[in-house]
DNA sequence: TTCATACTTCGATGAAGGTCGAACCATCAT
DNA sequence: ATGATGGTTCGACCTTCATCGAAGTATGAA
């Protein structure tokens, strides 16, 4: 009866009120010290020291300190991923317990994903993508010559992307469209570019992603909303 | 704090050792009755009908009566989607926790994940699928004509199929391969086709699906492994 | 050094919930 | 009817663990 890995005991860790909100927080993407997640999770430091602790251990959040503070982000895609499945089912069969206010269908239309991109508009600039040729699914997911034109014409620096380890490309399922978006490290670049071009705005303490106006615009240019399949 | 859905809630469903190993039970496929999931998770069925209860509130599973025996089988693809994702951040950051047997190797290979094929050659199956052009991923995931066909071929009725609701194709990720593979009605006719034809035997008790060596060589020559890209 | 801040460890408290024995209901067989 | 089997409900026990007060460590500032 003890087939697989321990599921239970990650997913006890995610279970306790508290970690699960020091989880989401750390979705938005940015590192937080201990004490802003305590606030968080409505906690006092100690408690969260202990969470944390436990979070540490479980492999979910990964540490690093910074003079006197320490700072905590989550450890990596596939546990942005996992949390983003867990929020889709509970949305799913949510009994209408979430109410569904304004700043839930902010969520829906465009959030941040733990660094990259999410909601219909990443959903979007996927299909976008794919149609155009940039990405290519045959294999695994791949970023074509054609996509990193596309990727140099905005101004994302690929060099210094495949430096780095993670995947380039990957991809993630949202939990309000249940659709692939991109995730990866090429995901949080074209992000973060579009934050350097001012196309989007962060909104504080939360996972809400604002496009402006002219924002809005230049991104539907570069990323065409394709037609759906009949 | 507490923006998005209750992940929490159900999080701590599965995070219960009892219930995990009855879910993991559950991702064999086959709907199994309340005694029988006490016996694969340890605990008398007095404990049992408490978890299923609980399991059942939270939409994690549905029952289905049949005389005095009361079956359960996990609610959706969803689900079984997410345990695979819960055992693939268990497995990856296991700490060699999981002593890997030959029984694990085999799980990686071939094995069911709730009611279709999963593992190594399930990737190969779905690459194969979408390398000849069978289906679609430009715009979410369709079966292209050419891949009814294929589909007609192999015996599978698609017409009843599209009868049912649940989405005919769906892709699920593997927590083995953390690759895409073929779920949805579709994946889960397609794996009854290979029963029904012999090509594949399950293993009593256990998730593990056995080729024989005959159905091995048909499965490789309708879904050829394609050549990984440079 | 001396103080303040950020975090951690320790210990005690208390609530939540998993567990099983026993009794209770429902269905099927004889 | 009578009995047997599968499942559930109830109640009591008991482990587990989150929580916070208080004290302890480490880093930075003055």
């Amino acid at each position: 009866m003890k087939d697989g890995p321990d599921i239970a005991r990650i997913a006890s860790l995610i279970g306790d009120p508290a970690r699960a909100n020091i989880l989401s927080a750390l979705m938005g993407g940015v590192a937080l010290t201990a004490a802003e997640l305590a606030g968080e999770a409505g906690v006092t430091p100690q408690t969260a020291s202990s969470h944390l602790a436990k979070l540490e251990e479980g492999g979910l959040v990964v540490p690093r300190r910074q003079g006197r503070h320490k700072y905590f982000a989550l450890a990596s895609d596939e546990v942005a991923g996992l949390l983003e499945g867990l929020a889709g089912l509970a949305a799913h069969r949510g009994h209408t317990r979430t109410r569904r206010g304004p700043r839930d269908a902010a969520m829906r239309h465009a959030r941040v994903c733990y660094n990259h991109l999410a909601g219909d508009l990443a959903v979007q600039m996927f299909d976008s993508l794919v149609a155009e040729g940039a990405l290519d699914l045959d294999h695994g997911i791949t970023l074509t010559p054609k996509g990193e034109a596309v990727m140099a014409g905005l101004g994302v620096d690929l060099a210094t992307l495949r430096a780095g380890r993670p995947a380039l490309v990957r991809e993630c399922l949202d939990w309000s469209e249940r659709r692939s978006h991109l995730g990866g490290s090429l995901g949080r670049a074209l992000f973060g570019r579009f934050l350097e071009l001012g196309w989007v705005r962060r909104e504080e303490g939360s996972r809400v992603v604002r496009f402006t106006g002219e924002g809005l615009r230049r991104f539907n240019a570069a990323f065409p909303r394709a037609l759906e399949a009949a």
